[in-house]
DNA sequence: GGGCTTGTGTGCTATACCGAACAGACGAGG
DNA sequence: CCTCGTCTGTTCGGTATAGCACACAAGCCC
């Protein structure tokens, strides 16, 4: 019996073979990731990327007059800051934490010689940036064509497949902002799923009742965006 | 003196270091690219990656319902299929030549050669990879906040700046197509620039009057984009 | 010329979302 | 207890776009 490595909670993480996950050790930091915290700031170096590993946070692309879109949700699925390593270093858009909780901090520059390794890493990051890029896309496309309703379910989705439990920290106010819309329109849709009896909330907290009755309300964009995680991310490496 | 190489009329191509330009000299076919080609079919196999010269392809997001949306535009300044390097070898999304004109083309497998020897092309193709992310983004939230007469005019602009002189060949039913609008809005928005003396049209053929007209008229989206393009991929390398 | 396709303009209704203002309801803290 | 801030529900009017139907005009083929 060889002695198993501890799983640390973020995918990516515990995809790594030991060689690298040895190298990487000395050099991760368990940072808190506290509700609201910026981690970029558009158009901001990046010092470090993130691992998440029970915080979720969100690539925000925020414009001239306030207003915002969404365009990805990163979790223990994923890493923030992967221009670190595509080139440039920054990115016009800005990560926010949006649920509370831990995930891992490696100096940017530990990930730029990792990654100049060309080793397993490498093609493990690319591919993860492939599945975000898919995330993105199919994100833009749902803004244009999807009701304020399926958007809902798939952003409550997304939230869910992120953590444990079926309860959902976040306020009305903060899901309009994410999906680029009125307060009032997230209130309208969220009580449309609330006589639907797929979920119930009060004062920030969600509770959702029918996880299945959500999947099947929503739009084919949350099913064709985890599929190609799966493809891409296979839960077992 | 020593003799030039001559540009093929691709950016990244020209860019290339004359090491790695004569490895690939060889397996490079220009072809055509006639309106209307599909060069992808979203979930399908990528034989070759392309880099147009001076023709210009879409790169559309298409829901089960037949709606699309543009979520790239790709011209002189890149390349087609770098989910070819990037790992999956597919994207869910379609690539079509939106303006005729001419290409190279080159086999995926020559292509995964050249990036598996991780120098000088690696990152110049990473970084237009992070250039093309910084124009799906953009494009998303663009699609959530900014008014179809703005998005014409970026629209428009984006074509422009991947072709010389100042006529472009697209339908209006095109344009909607990729704005992931209604036709009858494209007329509208299309009159509007009409009236105020930006644009001429008639019948699939569009003129530009005055394109600082036109750079005025858009939002913001088009310069950020633009910016972000020239700060990743400097025309001189 | 006649008949066809393609591209463009226009007129309706329906609907989804915005903007703003406001009212109630709950929870925390003094 | 009361106050205050946060979160949620509701209303009203305005606008942008969808959906549909149709008219017209220009080029193409016969």
């Amino acid at each position: 019996m060889t002695t198993t490595r501890p799983t640390c909670g973020n995918q990516l993480l515990d995809a790594l073979p030991d060689a690298e996950w040895l190298r990487w050790q000395p050099q991760m930091e368990l940072v808190d990731l506290p509700l609201g915290m910026v981690l970029y700031e558009s158009g901001s170096t990046m010092g470090h990327v993130y691992f998440p590993s029970n915080a979720i946070v969100s690539l925000l692309c925020v414009l001239e007059s306030g207003a915002s879109a969404e365009i990805a949700v990163v979790g223990h699925e994923g890493m923030v800051g992967i221009s670190v390593f595509m080139g440039g270093g920054s990115t016009p858009s800005r990560a926010v934490v949006q649920s509370a909780g831990k995930g891992f901090r490696l100096r940017a520059s530990a990930l730029t010689d990792e990654f100049a390794r060309s080793g397993p890493v490498m093609h493990l990051l690319l591919r993860y940036t492939q599945a975000l890029i898919t995330q993105m896309t199919q994100t833009a496309v749902c803004n244009r064509h999807h009701s304020l309703d399926q958007q809902l379910c798939r952003r409550l989705l997304l939230s869910l497949d992120r953590l444990p439990g079926n309860d959902l920290v976040m306020t009305q106010e903060l899901i309009a902002n994410m999906l680029g819309v009125r307060r009032e329109g997230v209130t309208e849709a969220a009580l449309n799923l609330q006589k639907a009896g797929l979920i119930r909330y009060a004062r920030g907290h969600i509770s959702v009742l029918d996880r299945p009755g959500l999947e099947q309300r929503t739009c084919e964009c949350y099913q064709l965006v985890k599929t190609e995680y799966d493809r891409l991310l296979p839960p077992q490496l």
